[in-house]
DNA sequence: TATACTGTGTATATAAACATATACACTATA
DNA sequence: TATAGTGTATATGTTTATATACACAGTATA
C-alpha cells in the first residue's frame, strides 16, 4: 500500500508532528490494522525529504502514545488498539479541525451561511471514492 | 473594542504565528480599519500571558507583511492595505483552512457525505451573528 | 522650561524545542 | 561471516520563547 503521508516544510506545524498526526488519522480510520508493517524511518525520511533523525521522533511519539511498536532490527508495526479508542480519538480530532476551520472563517468576518457556502462549494471539488454512498 | 485574539498555549503553531494569523483576519476581514491602534505589546502581552518579545515578535512579522506600522514610543497602528489584497488574503486564507479540515477528515477515512453532516452539524451549534442574513 | 513620570517600542543574552549529519548497534539472510 | 536491512545515540545548528535592561514620545507640574 502506497501510503499517503505528506508534510508541508512551510507550515509552522513541526514535522515530526504532521507525520504523528497523519499516522493516527490512518490507524485510528482503521486503514491500517494492527501488525501493519510501517516504512523503516529510512524510507519514509527519504520518501519525505527530511532526516532520520525527525522520523524517529515521529516514531518514538506514537510508540509513547500506544499507536504503534518498534523491534530493533527488525521495523516499526500498527500495535492492537481498542475499537472504541479508535473511534474516540477519530471523532474528536475531526471536530476539533472543523472548529478551527469555522472559528478562522468567523474571525475573518464571513458569517455562517457564508462559511456553510465556501465549505460546500470546495467539498465538491473532491472526486467521490469508493466509500462514498 | 475588545479584541478577539485568543492564543492556545498546548498548540504546535507558534504563539507569535497564532497572533500574526489572527490579526491579519481581523484587519483583512475589515474588522480594524486604517489606523486602527493595536494594543500595546505590554498590554497584549499581560492579556494572553506570554513574553513581551514573543508580541514584539508577531507584531514585526506583521510590519514586513505590510500590515501594520509601528512607531517607538507612540504605538502600532493598522497600516492602508489595498482592498483587493485584503479580499485575497481573506478568501486564500479560509480556503486554505477549510481544505485542511476536509483532507483531515478524508484521512480519517470519513467519506465526502459523512464530512458534510459533521461539518454542518458543527455549524448549527454557531449562534448567529449580527452580520448573518 | 526643566524634569520627573508613565506610556510606547527596542536590544542583548539565555533556555527550550525542533531538525539535522554522522556514527553506532541489532536482526535476518545470502 | 559478510552484507544489507532495521532502529539507536551523540553532537550541533536553527527556531521559538523568555527575562532583563535600554531608548524614545508625550504630559503633568514644580
Amino acid at each position: 500500500m502506497e501510503l499517503p503521508i505528506k508534510i508541508s516544510k512551510d507550515s509552522r506545524e513541526p514535522i515530526y508532528h504532521q507525520i504523528v498526526n497523519q499516522f493516527k488519522a490512518l490507524i485510528a480510520g482503521g486503514q491500517l490494522p494492527t501488525g501493519t508493517p510501517l516504512p523503516s524511518i529510512r524510507a519514509l525520511s527519504k520518501d519525505l525529504e527530511i532526516s532520520i533523525i525527525t522520523t524517529r521522533r515521529a516514531y518514538q511519539d506514537l510508540e509513547v502514545q500506544g499507536f504503534i511498536k518498534t523491534l530493533q532490527g527488525k521495523g516499526t508495526f500498527v500495535a492492537e488498539l481498542a475499537d472504541d479508542l479508535k473511534q474516540e480519538v477519530k471523532v474528536s480530532s475531526v471536530h476539533k479541525i472543523m472548529e478551527n476551520a469555522i472559528n478562522t472563517a468567523i474571525n475573518y468576518d464571513y458569517n455562517l451561511e457564508q462559511i456553510k457556502d465556501i465549505f460546500l462549494e470546495i467539498l465538491h471539488t473532491y472526486p467521490k471514492g469508493k466509500g462514498d454512498n
